[in-house]
Formats: structure tokens, C-alpha cells, sequence
DNA sequence: CGGGATCCATACTGATACTG
DNA sequence: CAGTATCAGTATGGATCCCG
């Protein structure tokens, strides 16, 4: 369970090298959960497409932010840009090897979510429900 | 990679049902990617521990960070807090089996993590050095 | 000891306007 | 078309003080 070589110790003891990884870890993570990369990346997912297309098709995302997060997909060689020197400026972004492998790693995650999607609907909702119980105190 | 049911009529149409999914998915992914969820959960993978204890574990956190992220998790049933009507107050925070349930989910990603993160930074490496090529501009 | 309430600095985001 | 630059509102994280 998440367990990084090491963990043990460091976690008992001080961390310095391991500590690197769960960085880089939650780096990614970050991305992934980062407000457009998952909508982005899946929508790349079925073929590449322009920057226009996504613009529409991410639905909601500007075009600052589509394109920044694309910046950053590309920058980790998870998409890639390809411009087309034409009289109306073509371009086309595309997952890479990279990218698709890390889709299919982040199914994974996907799939818990979505066959325990109930419990945490279902803990949320008890959580605010209940009045002021566990939560130490509260006023109005 | 990243099949969510009806994912691809949905992202070449207009979608409609899946997108809720896909909230949820990257709701729960940029909890455990934000900053301090991932280590909080990897401190208490090894067991049970007080307020402090964690604190002190989690090293960076700041109390109220900290008070957050252990709400925020408490609330998706992935931890318990346990608070013992001490003379001097005891809490404890371990996790349930969900929290371990995710944990291992998590632990797919940490393992792609640690397997490609060589390509990444090689490429991040890359993408920063290269002047003004094709890429517009370079830096986040 | 375990937080809650506040205040403040900064990071992030969206809307808008402007180019090659 | 495919972005970038700018500005303003908002969310986020830390530091601090305080109370049960």
C-alpha cells in the first residue's frame, strides 16, 4: 500500500531519499488531478487533434489554461506538438507512448473511483450530516 | 487507456453522463495529488498516529494544513479520527480499509512513477533547454 | 495536546484584448 | 488559427493567537 522502498524507515527515522520520490509522485499526481489534464488527456486519447478541437471539445477550459496545460503535457513528453507551416496555422497535439502509458496507469485509479465512487458519496454525505459529533465544535 | 464507458462518443459528441465520472475521478485525484494528502496517507500506512505524531512526521506541514487534509479525508471515510477523553487530549488517525483500498489503487501510479520518471525529467530536461524552437515559449 | 479563527502573502484562474 | 499578455477575482498555504 503506496509503499516506496524504504518508507519504513524514513517515515520512523527522517526521510532524504525517498522523500524525492513521493515528490516526484505527488508531482505527477498533481498534474493528473490538476483541472484540465484529465479532461485533455482523455480527450487526445482516441487521436490527435487541434488546438481549436480541444478548445471545444474540453468544454468549460480557456484557452490560456488548454493552453498551458498542454505546455506542460508536452513539456513531460506526454503530448506531442506538431505545427504545420501552412497559410492558416495548423496544429495538432497527440498523446505519446509516454503519454498513453501513463493513461493506462492512471485506468487504475479510474476504476477504483468508479467502483467506490458510492462509499465516498455515501461518507461525505454522513460526514455532513452529522451535526457536530466527532468534528470537536463548532458555532454559529 | 483512460476508458471511461462511453467515453469516445461522448468526447466526439457532447458529453452528457460520463463528464460526472470524470469530475469524480479527477476530484479524487487532485486530493491525493494535492500537497499534502499523499503524505499523510504514506504516515499512516504503517499504522495508527496522534495529531503531533504526524506533524512532526509529515515535516513542512503547518497545523492547519494538516487539521485540512485529515478532514478532508476523514470525510471520504479514507481515515478515522479516534479522540480519547483524556486528561491530556489524545487523537488518533488511522486508516480504513477504503484509505488502504486507495492506497493500493495509488500505488499502480507510484510504480509507473518510479519506472518512467528518468523519461520525464530527461524530458522536462530537454523541453528547458531547447532556446525558441517550435515550442513558443519555454518556462511554466 | 489538538485543533479552530484570523490575517496576510502568494499562486492560480478566467475573462478580455491583442498578435503572427 | 493558435496562441500570448494583462488584469482582476479567487483559492490556497503559512504564520499567529487562542481556547478546551
Amino acid at each position: 500500500m503506496t509503499s516506496f522502498p524504504g518508507t519504513e524507515l524514513a517515515k520512523r527515522g527522517g526521510a532524504p531519499d525517498c522523500v524525492q520520490t513521493i515528490e516526484l509522485v505527488r508531482d505527477v499526481l498533481a498534474r493528473v488531478g490538476d483541472k484540465w489534464t484529465l479532461l485533455t488527456i482523455t480527450a487526445l486519447a482516441s487521436g490527435p487533434l487541434r488546438f481549436t478541437a480541444l478548445h471545444e471539445q474540453v468544454a468549460g477550459v480557456s484557452q490560456r489554461m488548454l493552453s498551458q496545460t498542454l505546455r506542460a503535457l508536452t513539456r513531460d513528453g506526454l503530448v506531442t506538438r506538431t505545427a504545420y507551416p501552412e497559410v492558416p496555422p495548423r496544429v495538432e497535439y497527440a498523446l505519446t507512448p509516454l503519454g498513453r502509458s501513463l493513461s493506462e496507469a492512471v485506468d487504475g485509479l479510474v476504476h477504483w473511483v468508479r467502483s467506490h465512487q458510492g462509499d465516498i458519496a455515501r461518507n461525505r454525505d454522513e460526514f455532513d450530516r452529522t451535526p457536530v459529533a466527532k468534528t470537536p465544535r463548532q458555532r454559529l
